[in-house]
DNA sequence: GTCTATACCCTGATAGAC
DNA sequence: GTCTATCAGGGTATAGAC
């Protein structure tokens, strides 16, 4: 492959990719789309044949560059797992300040707007997701013995996304870095815990609690 | 005051509220809002100049809901105020299954999908999660020495709600209660390490990591 | 306060020449 | 693949009688 200009159809997918993140999915024009491209409607409806279409390449666009500037762009020097962990969430971090936090996370935006009406938008949103808390479970997985043995990689990946893309959420709306650190903060002391937590693993036998915890019958909706 | 019917002005904010959460603000054109109200034209702009006036008052009509059904709807009986924090969370799962979880949080979708539109909105959506935030922070002081001395109660209610906010985004995505029950069930984890780590608060003092913990500068964006 | 009728604009999408 | 010109429809909002 040769040097290569930006086609059309590149041009339509970012721009639109950043005019959705700004301004949302409705609030954006096929026709502001089409002159901040600097392109024609003939060309959008020759690649795109409704607006749906250009979302799909949207979502696709920004899973891809999300994998790159975030987890491949986090220090991948670190060995330590957990370490790691902590990285990528530096490196998200980097990525949404890098906008002064007014953008939000770009696919959870999306996710509010757009999940009811488009159900394969939904369904697209829901793998992106999907791969990333598998991609953090990995790296719990790595961390073996470092964390107790009856911790639920799965429950604690999930964990993790939820406390970040929350965090994302209300920094935006409070226009404030101060939520996504809360939860950053929060999550270091929570795994220092969890590490002591292995090295005296007698302790939490004895629960200051005074009612018996409830394991939620995942999947189970109206249950408790 | 007497027995009272709903008003015209009341059933278009309980209609609109209902429209906004379920398909999002854009997506819900007047008309829909005026014939599912059994309204007219006349009348919704007699109450409302613009349809942004409308939402602002669904906006309060759902806060108010909010701290009517989840916050004085959980079990105020129980006294212990970590407890109480738990039976609120249970409450706002219940609530929210009551829907099988499709329509997400009520305001955080507005949040995403409005907030950098219409800069009133976002005040007020701000403000409604400072209020959640400050209500969840009082009780961890409650909780008082039941916590690390060293327990930063802000810090800690900002993680917990943006694990709550963060866990009903993906659950409506995933179409899954289970990033939701993660979330709690996580926190319950967190809950109970927190008060181990009272009763011996020597064992945190050896670390397992490598790297020195960076306290992030707060409101400083750009950094680290 | 409520009604009907309607103005006016911007939307996504199309047609057909080049 | 790209262009211009244009359509049909739904969007918010208004006017004025009752």
């Amino acid at each position: 492959m040769g040097p290569r200009k930006t086609t059309t159809r590149e041009r339509l997918i970012t721009t639109a990719a950043e005019l959705f993140w700004r301004q949302g999915y409705a609030q954006t024009g096929v026709n502001e789309i089409i002159q901040q491209a600097r392109a024609t409607s003939g060309s959008f409806y020759h690649f795109f044949p409704a607006k749906e279409d250009l979302l799909m390449a949207v979502i696709d666009h920004m899973s891809e560059k999300l994998q790159v500037e975030v987890f491949e762009g986090s220090d991948n020097t670190v060995a330590d797992p957990i370490e790691r962990l902590f990285s990528v969430l530096s490196a998200y971090r980097r990525y949404l300040a890098a906008n002064d936090f007014v953008f939000g996370s770009p696919l959870a935006s999306l996710a509010a707007e757009v999940s009811e009406n488009h159900p394969a938008v939904r369904e697209k949103l829901s793998e992106f997701v999907e791969g990333w808390t598998s991609q953090i479970e990995g790296l719990l997985t790595d961390a073996g013995p470092r964390l107790p043995v009856n911790t639920d990689r799965r429950v604690l990946a999930r964990f993790i996304v939820n406390a970040m893309e929350g965090g994302v959420l209300q920094a935006r709306v409070s226009r404030s870095a101060a939520p996504f650190d809360a939860s950053v903060t929060q999550l270091r002391t929570h795994f220092d815990l969890l590490q002591n937590d292995v090295e005296s693993p007698k302790a939490p036998s004895l629960p200051v609690r005074s009612t018996p915890r409830r394991e939620p019958p995942v999947g189970d909706w109206k249950a408790w």
